[in-house]
RNA sequence: GCCGCCAUCGUCUAGUGGUUAGGACACCAGGUUUUCAUCCUGGUAACCGGGGUCCGAUUCCCCGUGGCGGUACCA
């Protein structure tokens, strides 16, 4: 296929939603797949809802992920003249009208429909107005929407890429709102027209807008305009499979940022959260590259999904784990508040297999820099008891006193020092690298006692294993 | 209520008209180990129900059930 456009369409209404993120993801790779083009629009039509500077925070965090849009995003705020020209066309082809009912009485109406256990839809009053009539209730400035004129039992149907056919019967559709009464056109007429207009080739955006669908296909006749491919994604889930929503978790992209997840990581997840490349592949790890290369819009999964944050974590701790420990650092830095960065970058490494997303890196990390509070029977293994342990700290002192400087330099030297002398010596290791350990944590778990002390180096591990034996007597 | 979409381990999923229904996360057990983590090995665990079609259905069809979405001058 040539000349592929896809769109990411998000309305400007506050945080960036993953499930947005996944949307311009999959609308992304699709494009870029196709060497085609992925478009941006801001779907800034609901003054009510709009929040300041919530499209700044899309483009922000569209760059951050990697997922370039081309040319420059559309605000359909800026449009309002060419929706309401393709409205007053529709109303001059008799495919939609004006309407001036009133919001109480079109209320009224749906709260009778509903109590006869009817679809609620507007009646078509306005569109039986006379046009003396319309005339006169415009020159008298009543407020009014302009509708669409929805054609009776006729069956709407398209071809879903991800669905195959889905058909409705315009019995069961509104004639919904194209223009609002404050001159803003609603989600499906701008959509529709602007789809045409910046010749949108494939329409992929959430399952949400199936119902609404037929609407936009009625537009595309009536205005003789060439259909677009729609492909309509999969929901993501709540845990108890209601549609993803704030109240149950962290929903906003940039939540997930500041948490401490990666970019790559997230995208990985997102991508593969409803997708797999399937002929059998049993891959797990996918590069925006490898995504690029890979993605086919046909092996989309259908069926909502839930967001499972242990899965999550395991692809954020995955991609943890495979960084380099100074690239690591620089994204642990903000976490580490205070911290001398060569220190910074000793605890990176220490604790680097540990970490499920980067805030974790301030979770159990303050003996590195701050001395330890812990009970002095902690410090007694379980093979072992309160004499042995005191007399084993005070070999250990006596060795380590032995130690050079550049014992000290790496870890693997140090364990081998330390290690030989066991060995040497016959004594148990638990026996002596229990007690070592929690005299320079404090902690029941943590990492080893030889990465412990190359972090803290000879002089604070000697002060920790002399006061452990303070604590002892 | 009405319309629509969906249905394989707890979760994400692969897969097929005949398979020991595969993988990953999580979980459990074992190994490595001073602890935790990592790593390695193994294990528990699934085709929503009922009818058809067929020699044979998890797979195809229908019905039901359940879940979800929509039902706005929100997107």
């Amino acid at each position: 296929m040539t000349n592929i456009k896809t769109r990411f369409a998000p309305s400007p209404t506050g945080y960036l939603h993953v499930g947005g993120l996944r949307t311009a993801l999959y609308n992304f790779l699709f494009a870029r797949h196709n060497q085609g083009k992925f478009l941006l629009r801001i779907e800034d039509t609901d003054q009510a809802r709009l929040v300041k500077s919530a499209d700044k925070e899309i483009f922000k965090i569209l760059k951050e992920f990697g997922l370039k849009y081309d040319n420059k995003p559309v605000y359909q705020s800026k449009r309002l003249k060419i929706y309401q020209k393709f409205a007053d066309q529709l109303i001059k082809d008799g495919k939609a009208y004006y309407c001036f009912c009133s919001p109480e009485k079109l209320a009224k109406l749906r709260a009778e429909q509903i109590q006869q256990k009817r679809a609620p839809k507007y009646d078509k009053t306005c569109c039986k107005l006379s046009p003396a009539n319309i005339d006169k209730n415009l020159k008298a400035k009543i407020s009014y929407v302009i509708r669409l004129n929805v054609p009776p039992n006729k069956e709407i149907k398209w071809n879903d890429i991800i669905r195959g056919e889905v058909k409705f019967n315009s019995n069961d559709i509104d004639d919904q709102v194209l223009l609002k009464s404050d001159g803003f056109p609603t989600y499906h007429l701008a959509n529709v027209v602007d789809d045409h207009e910046m010749e949108i080739t494939h329409v992929i955006r959430g399952e949400e807008w199936i119902s609404s669908t037929p609407k936009h296909l009625l537009l595309y006749e009536y205005f003789s305009w060439t259909v677009p491919q729609f492909a309509h994604l999969p929901l993501l889930l709540n845990p108890d499979k209601s549609k993803l929503s704030k109240r149950q978790g962290d929903v906003a992209v940039s939540d997930y940022l500041a948490q401490g997840y990666l970019k790559d990581a997230l995208i990985n997840f997102l991508a593969t959260i409803g997708w797999t490349e399937g002929a059998g592949s049993e891959q797990e790890i996918y590069s925006l590259k490898e995504l690029i290369a890979k993605f086919d819009l046909k092996r989309i999964n259908i069926s909502g999904a839930i967001f499972n944050l242990e899965k999550l974590d395991w692809i954020n701790g995955y991609y943890i784990r495979k960084m380099k420990v100074k690239e690591l650092t620089k994204l642990c830095l903000p976490y580490l508040k205070d911290i001398n960065p060569k220190l910074a970058e000793k605890i990176v490494a220490v604790e680097q297999e540990r970490l499920k997303k980067l805030s974790d890196i301030n979770q159990n990390t303050e003996f590195f820099y701050k001395e330890p509070i812990y009970k002095p029977e902690l410090l007694i293994w379980k093979k072992s008891n309160k004499e042995s342990t005191l007399e084993n700290l005070v070999k250990l002192e006596d060795f380590i006193i032995t130690l050079k400087d550049k014992d000290f330099s790496e870890i693997k030297t140090l364990e081998a020092k330390i290690m030989a002398w066991l060995k040497k010596e016959g004594y148990g290791v638990g026996d002596m690298l229990w007690p070592m350990r929690v005299a320079l944590s404090g902690q029941q778990n943590s990492p080893s006692p030889f990465e412990i002390a190359w972090v803290l180096g000879k002089k604070e591990t000697l002060k920790r294993i002399n006061q452990a034996q303070i604590k002892l007597k």
